[in-house]
DNA sequence: ACAAAAGTGTTTTTTATACACCCATGC
DNA sequence: GCATGGGTGTATAAAAAACACTTTTGT
C-alpha cells in the first residue's frame, strides 16, 4: 500500500516535466573514389527551414513501428541505390535546443539524431534522382558548415571511419567481389592519408594473416604486370572476428 | 510555389506515421573493487511493472530542457554519492517492442533508451539508501537475467570497458590522487583477467610512456618494500591524446 | 629496350614476452 | 633471517618500418 502509493506520487512528479521527443536518423555516408583518390560524403541541400539551402547530413524521421537501423537504411536507400555497404550506428546527439524546430512553445518537444555511419561503394552507388531533393557527394576536406550541429557529427563518422579500417574488415564489403592488393592499399590510402604505410609491408602483412585468396586470375590495367584478384574469405577470417586485429 | 506545395505534402504524409517518443538513459555503472578483486556493476530491483522484482540497470526518462548526459549524470547521483568518475554515452537501443509498455492502444509511442557508461571509484562510492530503491553492486560475473534488453546493453558496456581501459587513460579518473603502480596493475587485472601481462612489462611499458610523475612520497602496506606513490600528468599525457596508446 | 606496375626479400629497429634476480620492510 | 611485496635488468622472440631488388607486362 504504502509503497504504492508512493511509486505513484513519484510517477506523477516525474511525468510533469518528461520531455516528448521526434528521434531522426541521420546517415552519414562516406564513399571512396579510388580512381582519383578523393574520399567522399553524401550531402543533401535543404530546401525547407530551419537551415533553408544549407548542406546537411540526408536523414529522416524514425516512423512507427521502425527500428532505428532501418529508419537509417530506409533513409539511404531512399537516396542512393547500392547493394554493397557497411552500416553502424554512431552516436546519438541530444542535446536540448540544438533543433531550432524545439520552439518554447511547443510544449518541451525535443528533436534527438541517432546517427548512422555508412560505407558504400562508389563504384556502383546510384544517386536516386529527385527534383526535391538536391544530392552531392563531397569530397571530405572540402565539405562546407552544415546544418544543425551535423559538421560535428561528420567529423565524429570521419573518426570512426578511419578506425573501423585500421581494426576491422569493413573494407571488403565495399570492395568488389574480386579486387587486386593494389585497389585494397589506395583504399586505404584515399582515407587514412598517403603515410600510413609502405606498400610492401601492407601486402605482407596481409597476405601473412590468411584470410586473402589468391584466386588464381590475373588482371591487367594499361602498362605493367598484371595484378593477381583476391577475394576475402570470411571463414579464414573467423578467429580474428573479436579480436584486436591489425591492418595498416 | 510548386516547390513549396510538394514540401507540405511531403510533410504530411511522414507526420502521419512517425513516431513519439520516451526517451530514458541507463546506466552500465561499473566499480572496481580492488581489496577482492572483483568488478562491480550497480544493478537496481524493480519495484514496479513492467519487470516488476527483476534486476535492471538503473536508468531515468529524461526530462524537460536536460540533455542526454545531464540526464545519465542525475540518475547515477540520485543512486551514489561520488566524485571521481568517468561517463560517456555507449548505444542507444530503440527497436519498436523493446519497451511492453509500448502497447499498441498507446498509439505508436515508443520507448528509446540511450545507454551511458560509467566507471566510479569503488572505495568512496556510497549507495543512497532510500526504502524505495534496491540498490546492489553485483559481480559482473554474477548477474542474473535483467529486466528489457538490459542484459545486452550490460554486455556491450562490459566490452566497452576493457576497450577504453586498454586504449584511454580512464583507470586514473577512478584511482586515487596518488598511487601505487601495483593499485594501477590490480585494476587492470580485476577488469581484464590474470592474464593480460606479466607486471614487471606492464610496469616498465608505463613508466617508459612519461606521465606517470614519482611523487617521492612512498607508502607502507603491510609486510614488504613500501611501493612509491605515482601520480597521473594530464599535461605530459597530452601528446598521447587522440593516438592509439596501449596500455596493456 | 624501357617504363610502369606487381611482387619478393633483406636489413634494421622497435616492441612484446618471459623470466631471473635484487631491494627494503615487517615479524 | 626469511617471507613478502616492490622494483630492476636481461635474453629471446616477434612485429614494424625502411628500402633494395626482381618479375612481368605494354609500348
Amino acid at each position: 500500500m504504502k509503497c504504492n502509493s508512493k511509486t505513484e506520487k513519484q510517477l506523477y512528479t516525474e511525468k510533469k516535466s518528461l520531455a516528448d521527443f521526434k528521434v531522426g536518423v541521420d546517415n552519414v555516408i562516406f564513399s571512396v573514389d579510388t580512381q582519383h583518390n578523393r574520399l567522399l560524403v553524401l550531402l543533401r541541400k535543404r530546401k525547407e527551414e530551419p537551415y533553408e539551402n544549407s548542406w546537411s547530413l540526408p536523414g529522416t524521421l524514425v516512423r512507427q513501428g521502425e527500428s532505428l537501423q532501418d529508419a537509417a537504411y530506409r533513409s539511404l536507400a531512399e537516396k542512393i541505390r547500392v547493394n554493397n555497404l557497411y552500416l553502424e550506428q554512431l552516436y546519438t546527439f541530444g542535446a536540448p535546443g540544438r533543433d531550432p524546430r524545439e520552439s518554447p512553445e511547443s510544449f518541451g518537444v525535443r528533436y534527438l539524431s541517432v546517427s548512422y555511419f555508412a560505407l558504400v561503394r562508389y563504384e556502383e552507388a546510384e544517386l536516386i534522382a529527385k527534383p526535391s531533393v538536391n544530392l552531392a557527394w563531397y569530397q571530405v576536406k572540402e565539405v562546407p558548415q552544415l546544418a544543425f550541429d551535423h559538421s560535428q557529427i561528420l567529423e565524429y563518422g570521419y573518426r570512426r571511419l578511419k578506425n573501423k579500417l585500421e581494426y576491422s574488415p569493413i573494407a571488403f564489403d565495399v570492395l568488389p567481389e574480386k579486387f587486386t592488393l593494389n585497389d585494397l592499399y589506395q583504399l586505404y590510402c584515399t582515407v587514412l592519408g598517403e603515410n600510413f604505410s609502405d606498400y610492401s609491408n601492407f601486402r605482407s602483412r596481409l597476405l601473412k594473416l590468411g584470410f586473402l585468396l589468391d584466386t588464381g586470375v590475373k588482371v591487367s590495367r594499361g602498362a605493367g604486370r598484371p595484378a593477381a584478384l583476391y577475394s576475402f574469405d570470411k571463414v579464414a577470417f573467423m578467429p580474428f572476428k573479436d579480436k584486436p586485429l591489425v591492418f595498416i
